[in-house]
Formats: structure tokens, C-alpha cells, sequence
DNA sequence: GAGCGACTACTCGGATACATAGTGTCCGAGTGTTCAGGG
DNA sequence: CCCTGAACACTCGGACACTATGTATCCGAGTAGTCGCTC
């Protein structure tokens, strides 16, 4: 039960790109140094944020990635569901008769993650961040 | 991020124990039948969970599994730890100047969680399971 | 000097290997029961 | 009838393959800027 390292990188190019530059697009080659990860298994993540809606990539000269209209909205969740997927973090592979009470608990649990992560925005954080630094 | 299948497995064992047998060692051969799965890989979980305290093997004939004293205020997350391992589930890679603040986000989200999971007792749930049944 | 066109440099994206953790299985070591034989 | 002892059946536990996921990498396709040539 962990986080990949994958999440780990797309979070915090998340809130570079919030707190540095939330307007024009940055390179892989930048970001890729900044988080000290090979530039082609960064752009791989890239790709997932992209599909996922969160940002948009800007090809040609001078392109990049770039954040999309609504960027003060993303919260962790959404990086998070972006990268790791949506699916549930708990499947009761047995075959009850009933409803399984251990599921039922967990997806509990997990909810209230869930509504955690969600109400923290990276917005909130870049704020911080630029304050702290 | 999804906990293991072993760990769908180990809460059933616990709950089961719980719920029918509280006094009485269970073999492998019975718990595997109600579970569904293999004798030889039950047994590797329930290893970890004896060394974790939880329960304890009685060896020899009619020997098998058994709940230990305090059975009564084992959690989810007792369990949960026993079988996935203590570890943190988020660990920033990166080198930051300052402390990370991603970090701080999702521990406070995991200490939530693990909170939460310390609240759900395996007793009440059996209780909840034998009334159902 | 302005417009057009091809070239070049830069970008993203999918397809391709490698490492690690989870899943599943096999077989050996140890222990308590049991049953038979002797006192 | 009781005690002793060895054989047996059952248990757990570590050591051994296989699969899936995550990690990392390479190279090709596409796009926009740029430079030179022509009118």
C-alpha cells in the first residue's frame, strides 16, 4: 500500500507549474531537471495528466506543458486519480452471501480520504510555497 | 495505490476467528476452504500475522490458529499493518531546501486514515456479522 | 523590401526493455496423539 | 490394569518459481520557427 513515485513527480510539477508559471508552457528538459528524473519517464506522466485533462501540451519550438483554464480548482485527488487510476483501493475477491463488512468499512475509510485529498488544492499550496521560499 | 489481495484475506481470517472460534485453534485446511484460496499461501499470512502478534500457532495434531488474549481490541489497522508493512505510504524522493510540502499534505491524509482504521475494532464487526447471519 | 517555401531544431507520444513486489506452490522440520507391547 | 516407547498423522515454516505492476529508456512522428531564395 504506497503512493508510486510516479504520483510523487506529478505532484510536484503540479505545483511548480501553479507556482512558477501558471500561464506559459515549460519543456520537459525543465522540469525534468528540476525534479532531478530522466525527461522521457517524466513526459510519460505528463501524458496521463494530459488525458486526464489537468493540462495541455503545446508541441512545436517553444512548446511544453501548459495548465489548463481552471487550474485553481486541482486538487490532489485529481492528480492522484490521474496518475494512479480511479479504481477502488479495496476488492473483496470472496464470494459472500451478503454484502462484504470488511469492504464496507474500508470503502468507508477510503472515502473519507478521499474527501480529504479533494478539499486540498494545489492552489492553496503554490501560495504557501511562493510565501515560504 | 490498492492494498493486496493478502490483506483482503488476513481481515476475513480475522474476522472469522472472531466471529466463530474465539477460544479454539483453527487449521489451515478450514479457514482456506472458506476463503477460497490455496492452504500453502493462507499459511504465509498467517505467519506474519503470529509474528505480529495478533494470533498465535499451536502445533501438533488438532493444532492450528488462534486468537491471543486482547483479541477484543484488535483493528483494522492492526492488521492492515501487520500484513502491508508499517512503512509510510508516500516518501518524497526529491531534495528539497525546506521541508516538502506534498509531504506534509499526504501524511496529515494518511494519519486521517490510519486513525480512522485504528477506530474499527474487529470485535464490533463480528459482533455486526453474527447478527446479520 | 516583401512573400514564399523548404529546412532544421525542437517538441510530444507510443512502443520497447528492466527491476521490483505481489501471488502462488512445493517440500521439509517439528510436535502431540495414539496405539501396541511389556511389566 | 498401568506404564513406556516408538510410529504416525497432523501441524507450521522457510525456500523456491511465476506473474503483474511500476520504473526507466529509446526512437520515431509531428509541429512551429527560421533562414534563404525569388519576385
Amino acid at each position: 500500500m504506497k503512493y508510486s513515485q510516479a504520483t510523487d513527480y506529478a505532484l510536484h510539477v503540479m505545483l511548480y507549474l501553479v507556482a512558477a508559471a501558471p500561464d506559459k508552457p515549460v519543456g520537459v528538459a525543465v522540469l525534468a531537471e528540476r525534479m532531478g528524473v530522466s525527461q522521457t519517464y517524466l513526459s510519460k506522466m505528463l501524458t496521463k495528466l494530459v488525458k486526464a485533462g489537468l493540462i495541455q501540451s503545446v508541441s512545436g519550438a517553444n512548446g511544453g506543458y501548459r495548465l489548463r483554464r481552471n487550474w485553481d480548482d486541482i486538487s490532489f485527488l485529481d492528480v492522484i486519480h490521474a496518475i494512479e487510476g480511479t479504481a477502488s483501493m479495496f476488492e473483496c475477491s470472496l464470494d459472500h452471501g451478503s454484502e462484504c463488512l470488511v469492504q464496507q468499512v474500508v470503502a468507508q475509510a477510503e472515502q473519507q480520504l478521499e474527501q480529504f485529498l479533494d478539499s486540498k488544492k494545489i492552489a492553496d499550496l503554490a501560495e504557501q510555497f511562493k510565501a515560504g521560499s
